[in-house]
DNA sequence: CCTTTTTTATAACACGTGTTATATAACAAG
DNA sequence: CTTGTTATATAACACGTGTTATAAAAAAGG
């Protein structure tokens, strides 16, 4: 049994590129292959159907998306850093930003059954404790943040337009401060 | 010269149903034929090329939007009320609020330049007015609400799951809450 | 009613993509 | 070195879409 010389993370691989910088309509047998510089065959072998490896692809762009959103510094500003991690993503990633949430691909979760998930609880727990706040009072906050920064990297995504970091940071900026602020409202 | 039987706009109404209900990516000049129940000749005669009637029908789903946005009763509240059926624009056409804004159909004008248009000016004063507050406080207020609802807008309409309005409007006016409440912060 | 022009129908071709068939090449085991 | 399995190459078919060719049908003007 000779072992295979382009191995299914190879095509995994060349798939990300390709989704990464033209788009994951172009994730096509005929494309991987010819960046492989090899036939269609090792792409149809490792994967009988296209759309396994666009699944694929659409897991490896989701590890590398919330690996992107996780690098921030400060623990204090984890709220903040990720909304600007978001937007950042869109700005430097728009392909791979559409293919995660305009592709269909991703898992139907409703905003508010997300808000419970177990991958967002930890992440919470240390917003919470950053902001001084009760579990759902940082969860409301979020949500604001969360549609904002959201709405700012989707426009981004699908305008290709040259947007300035600091501008966009000053606009979470303040969105963030009046969300925080309308919490603070409320108790009163 | 006999009268055509299939009109321009009878092929452009047929071609916007079929974006409304199935999407953009589904006009075809054999879909749109089927629809009106003739060849494609009467399609391809009125539109040389396929690209020329998605132009048009990107039109006329940019008129109804603005049409769709612009139905606010009270003009205390147009903002809100915005921003409100902006959102519910996509629980209630998603096919349409992704060809308006997935599709690359849009004409690429950054998110400031729009705050400029002409277009906008008097709706911008309307909203100063109702909120008592400058035209640059009401376009600082309008950014933080208008990213949100088309965050929130995007989402539903990309993962197509029902979505209740009272709890929708419910994080809008908090959101609107807080950046109007960010804004006089900045005052004192 | 006939002619001319316009509108429509039918059919075909080009092209890209998914997928499959067939055969060759390469390697591991004996 | 032979052999059998595996990995790859080449080629082909199916299908959907854009587009074009050709000709028939239909109406307006005379």
């Amino acid at each position: 049994m000779p072992k295979a010389k382009i191995t299914r993370e190879m095509v995994i691989d060349a798939a990300f590129e390709v989704a990464r910088e033209t788009g994951a309509e172009n994730v096509n047998a005929r494309s991987i292959a010819a960046r492989l510089g090899c036939s269609t065959q090792p792409v149809m072998y490792h994967f009988a159907r296209i759309e396994e490896l666009k699944r694929a692809v659409y897991e490896k762009a989701d590890r590398y998306h919330t690996e992107y959103l996780m690098n921030v510094k400060d623990p204090e500003g984890v709220m903040l850093g990720m909304g600007l991690n978001y937007i950042r993503f869109a700005i430097h990633e728009p392909h791979l930003f559409r293919f995660l949430f305009q592709s269909g691909y991703a898992v139907g979760s409703s905003l508010l059954e997300m808000m419970d998930s177990a991958d967002l609880k930890p992440i919470l727990d240390i917003m919470s404790g950053a902001m001084k706040m009760s579990t759902e009072q940082t969860k409301e906050v979020f949500v604001t943040i969360a549609m904002f920064a959201h709405g700012y990297a989707s426009i981004i995504a699908n305008n290709s337009l040259e947007y300035d970091e600091k501008t966009v940071a000053a606009h979470l900026e303040r969105a963030y401060k009046g969300a925080v602020s309308a919490v603070w409202e409320e108790i009163k």
